[in-house]
Formats: structure tokens, sequence, C-alpha cells
DNA sequence: CCACAAATGAACCATGCGGTTAATTCTGTC
DNA sequence: GACAGAATTAACCGCATGGTTCATTTGTGG
């Protein structure tokens, strides 16, 4: 009585629509995270597909929306993977603190998100304004902060004049450059602050700034 | 007697191969900057041009060439207005501020360099890796931040345990993010942090990260 | 089991675009 | 002022690539 989720065990049946979908989604975004917009070619992603051409643009109508549907994806899963995060539990600093070192190291694993976010970045956003759906999935990146923020500034560890806007471009700022600009650093500069002791050192120095930037 | 420099005044001559090839150089620059290496077009980029598509592939081979070569000029031009800065002057931490502010300050006004870095780095630095004219053109960057940290920790004001390179990333990754992301950034969060006054306020609060990186 | 829709496959199409050919005009030289 | 080589023009080309057509198969409800 009860029908499967739709992507769900299946077994039997020849035709599955929504696993061919996320095998379309997850393949796009694999092609789109190296090559961009323009680099991505349409048949390549086929390839990497149990499907063909042919259903890519049947279930996404064109390559913008295709690349839109695995931005806002993107985006909803990165977003769920940081929710998992519990800071209500620590002191408002130490809470800053994890959080920066989590943002580090999640950065670091998630390059396609990176890559995606440039690439956006390039495209002036203009796809990522066209989605509403992305809109609000970001507040909860700022409220998780503020929350903090409060917290810190009642205690008064933290200083009342910064805002939790400021501290999330801080953090951005330098767990994303960290991993979206590797490369023409690493050439520039060589690649002695990208082997994993390096790193591990940054992600403390990261974490030492914005928690000192946040402190009274 | 003796000739004109290649791209000065040539009154009354019809050709000038200099001045065409500057001219290429410079409309590549803002069609690369503004569409990537995929998304220009050299239709495009002979358009803004006093001359034809045809000269394009007459003074650089492809686009790829075209495309590295205006990579080349903007680094070159770039570092060039960076070495104006004289900082030896100034006592280590004030030298490092300044530094600070003077890069936040350029950054800002170098969107079509920075445009032209992301895109590098979308392509992991592959281009930029095939430029040997760029090679030493960074290590200048290094040495000025370098000279400040010797005279910093012979003093005691600077704390021993951090490397030029370390304080060259924070101050890039800062500073470079500021632009580089404004688009995703500012359509996630607002624009808040990009008026006149919350850049300004935000230029002292990463002079101030980065000089508290870097104190004793 | 039949009708109808959803899903799929193979072959095809239009054209934008990087790059070229071949002929013409400059420019400096002997 | 003729010759050689560089600079320039206009017209052209091959083909990769986004997108489509049409026919066929697969699944579902009555």
């Amino acid at each position: 009585m009860e029908e499967n989720a739709p992507s769900g065990r299946r077994s039997g049946w020849k035709q599955d629509p929504a696993a061919v979908q996320a095998d379309i989604l997850r393949a796009a975004t694999e092609e789109f995270a190296r090559n961009g917009l323009d680099g991505a070619r349409i048949s390549d992603i086929a390839e990497r597909t149990r499907t063909t051409k042919r259903m890519i643009f049947y279930y996404f109508q064109d390559k913008q929306t295709l690349y839109r549907r695995v931005l806002e994806e993107a985006y909803r899963k990165i977003r769920a993977e940081e929710a998992e995060l519990n800071l209500g539990a620590l002191p408002p600093l130490q809470a800053l603190r994890r959080l920066v070192e989590f943002t580090f190291d999640h950065h670091r694993r998630s390059e396609p998100f990176i890559r995606l976010v440039m690439i956006e970045n390039i495209h002036a956003a203009r796809h990522l304004r066209d989605s509403d759906l992305i809109a609000r999935v970001n507040d909860s990146a700022i409220e998780r902060i503020r929350d903090i923020c409060t917290r810190g500034q009642a205690t008064g560890e933290i200083r009342p004049d910064i805002t939790p806007l400021e501290l999330h471009w801080m953090i951005s700022a330098l767990c994303f450059f960290n991993v979206s600009n590797r490369p023409t650093f690493g050439t520039n500069f060589g690649d002695e602050l990208f082997t994993e002791q390096a790193q591990a050192r940054l992600r403390e120095r990261v974490a030492d700034m914005v928690v000192a930037a946040a402190r009274a």
C-alpha cells in the first residue's frame, strides 16, 4: 500500500527517475566544479552518468538550469553539514574558536563547493540571485554566530562593537581563501603552507586571530 | 635620426604595431577578467579594439597564449604598483599596519586583477605555472614583509614564531576575499559590509587582526 | 489487456566560435 | 622606384557543442 520513497530501494524496477536525476546532479556537480559553467561540457557530464545526454535536457531544461540546480543542491548540503555543529553548550569564546576550527576543516574537505562559489563569484552571483531556494538557507550561519555574540556580550567576554556579520566575514575570508587560492598562492610562493603541519598551525593562527578580534 | 619609442607618438604614421598589441592586451584583459578564459569571446575582444580579430591571432598565436600574456601583464603591473610603497622608514608594526591598509585599498581598486587570479585558481594555476616571467615577480612581496619581520623580531616587537609567508597569507586572504567574494557574500548576507563606512571599519579591523597576530 | 503518460535511446541539427587563407597595403632599403 | 618583408583586411572554414526530433520502450490505472 505504502509507496516507496522516490529514490528508495526499487529492486526489480527497471526505471527510477529520481535516482537518474540524482545521478545527473552528482555528475554535473563534479563537472561544473572542475571546469566552470562555460568550461563544462554536457556530453562530459553525460559520460559520467549511467544515463544519456538526452535525459539531462529531459529533466533539467538547459545548461544554466542544471547549473543552478547544482548550486542550490551544493548550498543545501553544505549548510546541512554545518548545522550538525552544536555550540550552545560551550562558553562564547570557546564556541567561537570551535566554529572557526570546524569551518577551517570543513572548507578544506569541501573543495567542490568552494569552487562552485568561486565560479559563481566570477559570474557576479547571477545564478545565486536567481535562486529563491537559497535565500534563507544562509541565515542560520549568521544566527549561530549571533547567539555566540549575545551570550558573550552579556558576560562581557566579547567586545560590544563587533557584529556577527563581521565575524562571519573574517572566518569565511580566512577559511575560504585557504582553499580557493591554494593554486596561485602555491605557485607563487611555494607549497610550504599547505603541508599537514603548516595547515594545522595555520588553523590555530586563524582561530587565534578571530577570537582575538572578538575578545573584549 | 633617432627612432621613436615603438609605442610613442607616431603622428603621420599609419602603422604602429606596438600600440596595436597594447590595445589588444588592454581589451583582452577587460574581456578575460569579465568572462573568464572559456567565457571570453575573441570576437568580443576584437570589437573592443581599434583592430580586427585577425590581428589578435597574428600577434598572439591563440586564445590561451593571449590569456597567458594578459595574466603576465596584470601581475607585472600590480607588483609594480605595490613596489611604490616605502615601508623602510616606519617602525615594524607600523609598517605592517600600513602594508595591510595599503593592500586592502589596493585590492579594492584592482578588481580586474583579482578576477584574473580567481579565474586562474579555477584553472588550478595551470597558465601561471607555464609562465616563467611571473615566477620571481612575487618574491618582492615576501621580501618586503621579511624585512619588517627581521626588524621587528630584532627589537622584540614581533613574535619570533611567525613567518613572512604566514603574514602574507593572512593579509592576502582578508584583502582578496573582500573583493573576490563580494557577489556571493552580498547576495547571501546583504551588502551592509560593502558600504564605504563598513569598508573603512573592516579595513581597520583587518589591520588590527594582522598586527595582533604579529605582535609579540 | 488496453490506453495513455512517463521515460528512454539514437541519430540529427544549427550555429557560434576559434582559427585560417589568400590577397592587399604599408614601410624601410638599395 | 622596385623589391622584401611586415602589417592589415575581408572572407572563409571545420567542428565542437548545446539543444532537438522522432520513434520506442516501460510503467500505471481502469
